[in-house]
RNA sequence: UGGGGUGUAGCCAAGUGGUAAGGCACGGGACUUUGACUCCCGCAUUCGUAGGUUCAAAUCCUGCCACCCCAG
């Protein structure tokens, strides 16, 4: 086959080229730039990250080449983004990323350049059940990046391989050393795909309209202080609320977000009951399959990445699915994916709506 | 300008003669392909201020300053 290897300058998507080579197929390393911006220090991440392909590429020996869908990536994932948080939400642009510009802008373009298949360094499994493509969660539990996946449909799905989503982490790494990858040891990417890690609240307020409000005690009701921007908290936040020395001496949390009086509520206590949700709703959902396994069913859920699922009840509504969770849970989160999982199958999942 | 009280880090707050607890906030790091959460580390040579007593004072004494309360 030939196939096409979406490679980020890291060893999973390095390792995965490796393993396609040595299976015989004819591979070709293509790296995205899709973020022109440079980071705090004036440094342009992406050319390193360019750089590692190229040497990795000249190893494995496998022709390469870059892309640049920063447009695409602006208008279809970046303007959600600043949308999204505009909106009092918070975002997870990385799912969109993967179904807007990874698995659908990029793939049509892989596909026209003759490529059979798309392959990435996620931690995700892919089997075949009754003609259709399942996605499994990645074998490595602490990798599992499924949930970043939840969106992708069959089409997307058909074309894809994840050939290190049945691996390691650390046995990854190793086949990348005995190969002598020159990446083998970099450190694991985070913040933004193709973004980057970034002070957030700097990276907000150039990116995002913000005004600052009222900060107001759940309990009470009375104005505490100031916030900086709705934009710059998230449900369940502890960080940046700046307030001590008051109640009971614990810390404050952010309990919720009234978007049309912008004004920040917020509560004392890691598990004040504000911050519980017996479940939530979501905005549309995609599903795996194409459609539900059912009208109503058990299942389990996370509501963010690296998260415990959650056991849970699942009814489909006309928009979206509503999800109880046997117990409640802590900070269901507008914005977020909520994903739904069947033992390993991941069934797919649905913007947040609300937690309720 | 009578009486009483209080002044310890950004905030709350232990400590009443033996060489500054703790919490929150904040900063840094770890974790992490979102944002969060979590975890770890750091954070007052100094206790309103000026003197005095003492081997030794945030702790005792005196003056001054500030704020609070009661009475005027």
């Amino acid at each position: 086959m030939n196939i096409t290897v979406g490679m980020s300058g890291g060893v999973d998507s390095a390792v995965a080229a490796y393993l396609l080579k040595k299976q015989g197929h004819a591979v070709t390393g293509v790296f995205m730039l899709n973020w022109e911006e440079e980071d705090a220090n004036g440094v342009c991440t992406a050319a390193d990250d360019y750089e590692d392909v190229r040497r990795v590429c000249d190893v494995i020996d496998i022709p390469y080449y870059t892309v640049n869908f920063s447009t695409e990536y602006r208008e279809r994932v970046f303007s959600v983004f600043q949308h999204e948080y505009a909106a009092g939400r918070t975002p997870n642009p990385d799912v969109l990323c993967n179904s807007e510009i990874k698995f659908n802008a990029f793939l049509d373009f892989t596909l026209q350049t003759q490529a059979d298949a798309l392959a990435t360094g996620h931690y995700a499994r892919l089997t075949k059940r009754d003609g259709l493509t399942m996605l499994l969660r990645g074998t490595d539990r602490n990798k599992d990046q499924s949930y970043f996946l939840c969106t992708l449909n069959q089409r997307q799905l058909n074309r894809a391989m994840f050939p290190v989503g049945d691996m390691q982490k650390r046995d990854v790494r190793k086949i990348a050393a005995d190969i002598g990858l020159p990446n083998a040891a970099k450190k694991d990417s985070t913040g933004i795909c193709f973004i980057g890690e970034r002070k957030f609240f700097d990276f907000i307020s150039r990116h995002v309209p913000t005004k600052s409000g009222d900060m107001v005690d759940v309990d009470t009701q009375k104005v505490l202080g100031r916030h900086q921007g709705l934009s710059h908290y998230t449900v369940g936040q502890r960080k940046g609320i700046g307030l001590g020395g008051m109640g009971s001496g614990a810390a404050w949390f952010v309990a919720d977000k009234d978007v049309p009086h912008n004004i920040l509520y917020v509560c004392q206590g890691r598990d004040h009951p504000a911050l519980y949700r017996e479940g939530l709703e979501t905005e549309g959902f995609s599903w795996i399959m194409g459609e539900s396994p059912a009208q109503s069913f058990a299942c389990t859920a996370k509501f963010r990445y690296r998260q415990q699922d959650a056991p849970c009840k699942v009814v489909v509504q006309a928009r979206g699915v509503r999800v109880l969770f046997d117990t409640k849970q802590r900070a269901v989160t507008p914005g977020q994916y909520c994903v739904l999982y069947d033992g390993e199958v991941c069934l797919g999942g649905g913007v947040i709506l609300r937690g309720c």
